[in-house]
DNA sequence: AATGAATGAGGATTCATTCAT
DNA sequence: GATGAATGAATCCTCATTCAT
């Protein structure tokens, strides 16, 4: 697996450490602020407490981040740069448009595969962007930017490419992504979120997951 | 339109008014609280802000609703509760059995227009439950309890009856109900709660997404 | 046993109702108050609570006590006028100038035998009279008017006299009474309050009292 | 005078701020606090009030003390511990039991002249005690526990010597204290309490209650 | 960089009291 | 007389944020 692919899927909480120069402490604020926030939301969650579970005093906090909103901003906004990394990597365009992939089913394989590591190893942080996404202006802005300049054009060209092939329908772009999506959200959000301890075969539900998909918008 | 579909559509906050018997300050209380938490979610308003768009002392609040949470329960409940109506009504269950709809795509469409009119006479109210439902375990458990006792087994014959007519695929009811749920609830989020002021040819898309699961799951 | 006695010494809360013309629900609320005071103290208790435990609406008690303070008032003003009665009713005075009780120890036993009575009939009454006394100037003023214009020359008189008949030491009528009101108030507070539970055997108890107080101050 | 006798003696509200490391507006807030509870009680205090008259936010008051009965809790149990402090100081047993006052008159009049100097110097922490001991059962209990380990045993020893020695009379202990407690404490209360604006004789009034109290019980 | 005491605005909730019915 | 809905001031307490150390 190749560095590339590594950082477009392990837990971001780490990545965010080494990236900026951050003190241990800043660390542990950041570590801290996820888990409650996650739990109990950003409105319900002081900052007295995250600095008790990270072992700082309540000042340290402002130190690093200039208001509670910047530490979610700052929480959130390298969420939502990752999530949409795979889309615009040199080895997603590489592999859908040099044939690496051939048929669409190995694709979206691949793409499930890829994007269901990531939720795995980021629950916590998806749940708050679940969450603040309603609430946030800023955050929905961010969101709708990297969607729209980064992931949005990326799949357009991908199921273009794919329609060019013959693999999948001739239907709007638009409908074939208001399809493919809930099925594969949904799927991550009932295996994660909904019913996470549940006992799940992971590799059986991708597969149905793709033939379902394959159904309803495959030749 | 019978009476007893109506009230598994029209505005629950209406009804909430009718059915108890609520003073005209109550009213206005629960629909500055839906409003506004729809808007700000739960822990971000305050019931200051809730009594002055009401128009009462903020007192006023505590004599119909003992805490802040309770006036959250009282809003969330029977949402809830009406949620899951159709699925035992009597007409959906006749229907469902008594040939009223043949085949499983007539039923669907009558399923999904239903709750279509629901959710879109519902929103801020829905929207609420949506938030809240991941932070407060009183909700989850009402939630859970009306899913399975009531939701889910009326699904589960409903599914049945339609694969001994041969009209779905043989795939286990689980199965199907995690490739539906998604689609319909996904469209249904998207429609109303992601993009709800884009220009919708409703009509078109109910069809489409109907023609996208037959394609998943019919035969 | 007269008429007279009888209403030095059994309980107040009765007394109060039938000597006034009071609704039912007034004394309810009575009642009601002189539980919860006695218990909690006039500031920790809500006269919704007073409200709640009576049986009556909030608005109720206001039609019969302007304010709470006149609530305590007509609680507390009885007890004391009740406290200081036996000390001018004519018995009294017949009994110790008119060698009814010849001696000085008799006159004791009578008279703490009254107190007791008395004490033993209006336990949550005088608690909240010693609590309240503490903080509340109008209380304070009763008191004080009381004590000085009826209680304190009755006992002036009889301890002159008994000092005439040369029973007890010639000591001032002030420090006698500083000797003995603590050892009876203090014998009636720990018999009543202090450990009201204990298993007691009051006779003894009452006569020991007063072999203390004879060997203080008799001769 | 002894480092450890003025322990027993000196105003305790100097002594809490000199043993634990508190802030001067801890300080402030503590002497706030005893000042009005004294004076209204403690229900009848609002923590606004003590937050003015110690000149601090009222936020403050709640950093050093979790609730208001946090506060109260921590003016009051010092004095419990205070005020039993002397009964089992080295130097009260050893003055007691090694002959240093070789007769009970004498160990009397010292014992009392030192808890009237250490109620005089506490006058509004013991009014506290005094009010808030019946309503609250934590109170209670730390008194209760004080007085049974500490106190009692003291006394019991001293007065079984005093017996043994031949100076009081063969009364059961508990009866002994049941006469003299009350002589003593109805002495501070009124001195300090009920008229503390009168002009007292202090020494005349100790040396007369010794004499009531060696009467009752001396031989 | 880190602390933690201090702040004061704002939080939910309670309260005594009023008033139309 | 009695009700109970309504009030709004006041209650205890929490919060994000500041600042001297």
């Amino acid at each position: 697996m190749s560095e590339q692919d590594k950082s477009t899927l392990h837990s971001m909480t780490e990545e965010l450490s080494e990236a900026e120069n951050m003190t241990p402490k800043q660390i542990k604020i950041l570590e801290a602020a996820i888990e409650i926030i996650a739990e109990k939301g950003y409105s319900a969650t002081s900052t007295s407490e995250i600095a008790k579970r990270a072992g700082v005093a309540e000042g340290t906090i402002f130190r690093h981040y200039r208001t509670k909103k910047d530490l979610l901003i700052s929480i959130v906004k390298p969420i939502i740069t990752h999530f949409s990394a795979p889309f615009f990597a040199k080895k997603f365009v590489k592999e859908v448009f040099q044939d690496t992939h051939t048929n669409f089913e190995d694709f979206l394989y691949a793409f499930i595969k890829n994007r269901f590591e990531f939720v795995k190893s980021n629950i916590p942080l998806l749940k708050i962007l679940l969450q603040e996404l309603a609430f946030h202006p800023e955050i929905q802005g961010t969101f709708k930017k990297v969607f729209m300049e980064k992931i949005y054009p990326a799949i357009n060209r991908t199921l273009t490419l794919y329609k060019e092939k013959g693999q999948i329908k001739d239907l709007p772009n638009d409908t074939i992504i208001r399809m493919m999506a809930p099925t594969i959200i949904g799927f991550l959000i009932t295996r994660f979120i909904v019913q996470p301890d549940k006992e799940w075969d992971d590799e059986a539900e991708i597969k149905e997951t793709i033939t379902y998909i394959m159904n309803g918008i495959g030749k």
